[in-house]
DNA sequence: CCTACCGATCGGTAGG
DNA sequence: CCTACCGATCGGTAGG
């Protein structure tokens, strides 16, 4: 249940993501979390802050994993295609990765407040930007059809990778390196079948 | 805020949704319900049975909006491609019309419990199917690529109507139409340029 | 629909 | 990390 192997605090970020992603952050009570641990609630204390900080943590543990898989590929000299499909899978791999904490992320960051919340609103803008820039980068090079909007490509994409967190099961058939080539297949080369 | 001309239970369901859908279930108070209508906390339990109830009540109906959206086009004449373009609208459209209701749908199902909460783990089940059937039609009138695997091509469709209500905005600029449109015209056609 | 109240539980702290 | 405790708030009820 607990890696005893890590550190105290490591250990209760991960029953804390754990708990947050499974119940939701208001619905797990710090002694839910002790209990989980093997301690007492006031005991918590001597590790963390508050409640809010172990939220804090994992959103942005979360947005962190995001931003390292993809904003490197920024600069990627690959065609806009390629790229589309390689951030596609790396996006998929860190939902995959880090399942509760990226449940967490997407579901109880409203509960954030302040700088911790407003972190969040601006990350989201910067993914968009990153997805739009990418689809703009295909249509000069002419490798994406012209006529795309941007704006809802980018919708289109987000909303395939980031609902992985909705179904996907680590440890079952699919990789997220499948999962991304069946969507990347998809998305490129449409659904309809070829004129005959 | 609260329109009067409605029956009072059906004000307080309006209220629960919006709160719901911005603070979440555990995060609402039954005092928080009770000062949005302007009433005492324990006033609110002449009308209602509970918190829970309340719950209940809003994600049925949310479901209720999809299944009368949704079923009636299992039997519609139209070639596939065109049935899917139109469930797309028809599921944007809901979630559209009841953004409050929809976000509390998918975001606080979990918190419900025995029948209500399997009902839903149901009606998931009931809508991946609707969409991979109509998926599998398509390829078997050859509408679609033959190669398509209705799981992943059901996921995708999903992820992209569901996730709108993350992102749209009712009274912006685009129609549930609109995203239906350039939605469908991008899985059917593909994002790829066609070759030169 | 209000007042007044119930027991339970909440996040967090003091002192060891 | 535990024991014992704090004030605040929770969902819900009785009686009017």
């Amino acid at each position: 249940m607990t890696d005893t192997s890590k550190p105290r605090r490591e250990q209760i970020l991960d029953s804390a993501g754990r708990l947050f992603s499974e119940r939701g952050y208001h619905a797990t009570s710090m002694r839910d979390l002790a209990a989980d641990l093997g301690m007492q609630g006031g005991s918590l204390y001597a590790h963390i802050q508050g409640k809010e900080e172990l939220l804090i943590e994992i959103v942005n543990h979360a947005s962190r994993q995001f931003d390292e898989a993809l904003f490197p590929l920024r600069s990627a000299p690959q065609p806009a295609d390629e790229k589309l499909r390689e951030a596609m899978h790396r996006h998929i791999q860190v939902v995959a990765d880090n399942m509760d904490s990226a449940t967490v992320f997407f579901h109880e960051w409203k509960h954030l407040s302040g700088a911790a919340y407003t972190r969040v609103t601006e990350w989201r803008d910067t993914i968009d930007t990153f997805y739009r820039d990418l689809i703009a980068e295909g249509v000069a090079q002419g490798r994406f059809r012209a006529d795309l909007d941007p704006r809802m490509t980018a919708n289109l994409v987000l909303s395939a990778v980031n609902w992985a967190y909705i179904w996907y099961r680590p440890g079952g058939s699919l990789t997220p390196r499948d999962v991304a080539n069946h969507y990347a297949d998809m998305l490129l080369g449409g659904l309809s079948a070829p004129p005959a």
